[in-house]
DNA sequence: GTGAAAGCGCTAACAA
DNA sequence: TTGTTAGCGCTTTCAC
């Protein structure tokens, strides 16, 4: 058996409630026997049980990450962010992975409540109902996603939109496609409308296609479609749909970025491993995993706003894949020699 | 407030522990209560309070897991599967991330030993006498490494670099290159064990490069090396660092397979990805997940045999990176070119 | 087959 | 400042 509080009071012979004390609320007791106590538990390795102290508390010490698929790097980097800030507040996380799968999500939700203090929700896709309906009293931070009434962090998806569009307006481009992500993810939407926006002011031609899955095959199977669109320039949903994109013209003998130009989102760490590397747009989710847990914390001590929203900045990064469009001309020509 | 047992009690007008039985052994209370006591549990929503059931039973129904780094595919996959197997058998699971920080990880499993009832450790460099030094009483079970006394799930790293150079010999390839993986890395040492003893078998020259760092820019700084050793062929520790490979070859505009082939190891998604797709061998870490979680609920359980151990098959994954080995002249020219 | 009671390890009133 | 007591929600003797 693990050594109990009760060992440490027989050893630094004081009662309980002085070593419960002395550990949790050292002020509170007197220096000396605070030492006394400090001591014995250091020689007889005491640590707390934390079921125990939950049962009594209602805290425990637990927080929840509830992620669609841990194999996306992004959500891998989010995780990550999560762990390090439970890790640094002396939480531990519990992470339950839906495998793509929303339909799992109320159950996991519900069996994850009973035993954390707050849960951190990614899951881009699932309906809106779904949340109230889990509905527990449990604190929960939506991440990537907005719904009325619920505290969330999101990134500035709209803006990474503003500054690709603006990025390939710079460099000539008059006509850019999009390939665009799921119809239900949260994130799409704000990318279609930071696009349509920038396009607009910029006096850029959007062509929309879509909607494609959010994969690597999806990127494949946009990849001719936004060739045939006239674009000299495609932005894809996300990182994994432009490596599609990527491998697809790449077969097809399509040169990158003299013929057409590349831009992903998400700044996953592939894209720097491609060849040409991947322009995007990077999006934090490291921090934005650690924005959610401060935000859970500040929400389990004082309440604050009942549903704070923080919103965290993206930023492009330039790489191999945008490059000056392609003389018009030429495109037409191109064009016109398939439609012979 | 949660409903806990009272409440079921009273609905259903039995006592508590009459409650309990209903719902952990059903098969102690008669048909008829024990119908009226899950109504009721359910009608309330009742589900069990784990951390008041741990304090009694002295089970947590948490398990432990320990990754190096999340962001790596290959650990991605294990906890896939270790979360598979875990909520199949109604078990939780904490994950601890020690960002590749060996000395972070005493620390860690000591925390984590406190709160789960067994610990599947996946820390492929940290020397051995950490984990012993570490020593909990909660049972652990080690990943892709064994290590004596310890209950391990390895795969067969050894047979996997078999199938690689025979394929590699079958395709005429005399001289083939290994990007050595980090020298700590248990997994590197059997591969090279395997491919030392294929090669000699099959008559092939194993020219050793490295060790370099397990990652892509490991691959990056290895290829111009093996470039120059004059194999047709390299082997890289993993798929990460081939992938490196790839991109620096690429870079300098060498052909692959034509000019040289290029083989990895884990099969992570990614590899199917690449343009040419990699050849590599597959090492089933998803399965691996699931088998050591079986292994960990086994032994706490029946004890079983005190370090029981599980070896899964590798599987050799052809793709494009692989091809016929060039004309030994040609080699020979180019090398010859080189030194003028 | 069922209930009463004890107690897991801990913290929080309440006394002293 | 410290000790005593009660009790968190549950399982498990031990009676009945």
């Amino acid at each position: 058996m693990a050594v109990t509080i009760k060992d440490v009071a027989a050893a630094a012979g004081v009662s309980q409630s002085t070593v419960s004390r002395a550990l949790s609320m050292p002020e509170l007791v007197s220096p000396v026997t605070r030492a006394r106590v400090q001591a014995a538990a250091r020689r007889l390795g005491y640590e707390p049980n934390r079921a125990a102290r939950g049962l009594i508390t209602g805290r425990t010490a637990n927080l929840g990450l509830v992620v669609p698929d841990l194999a996306n790097p992004l959500f891998a980097a989010v995780v990550k962010g999560v762990q390090a800030a439970a890790r640094a507040a002396d939480y531990s996380v519990f992470i339950a992975d839906t495998d793509e799968d929303a339909s799992a999500e109320p159950g996991l939700l519900r069996a994850l409540a009973k035993q954390v203090d707050g849960i951190v929700l990614c899951s881009p896709r699932s309906p809106d109902a779904e949340l109230t309906e889990a509905g527990t009293d449990t604190p929960v931070v939506l991440m990537n996603r907005q719904v009325a009434g619920y505290p969330a962090v999101t990134v500035d998806n709209a803006d990474g939109m503003r500054q690709a569009v603006e990025h390939l307006a710079a460099l000539g481009h008059r006509r850019v496609c999009y390939v665009a992500g799921p119809r239900s993810s949260w994130s799409n939407g704000q990318r279609e409308q930071g696009l349509r926006a920038t396009a607009e002011a910029v006096g850029v031609d959007l062509v929309h296609l879509g909607h494609f899955p959010p994969r690597f095959d999806g990127g494949v199977a946009a990849a001719d479609l936004a060739l045939a669109s006239g674009a000299s320039a495609v932005v894809a949903y996300n990182d994994i749909v432009a490596l599609g994109l990527l491998s697809r013209l790449g077969a097809r003998g399509v040169a990158v970025p003299d013929r057409i130009s590349v831009l992903g989102c998400d700044d996953i760490p592939m894209s720097a491993m491609t060849h040409p590397a991947l322009t995007t747009v990077a999006v934090p989710q490291h921090e934005a995993g650690r924005a959610a847990v401060a935000m859970l914390l500040a929400l389990l001590s004082d309440a604050g706003p009942t549903a704070p929203q923080r919103e965290l900045a993206t930023q492009l990064v330039v790489r191999a894949t945008t490059g000056v469009a392609p003389d018009p001309a030429a495109l037409t020509d191109r064009r016109a020699d398939r439609s012979r």
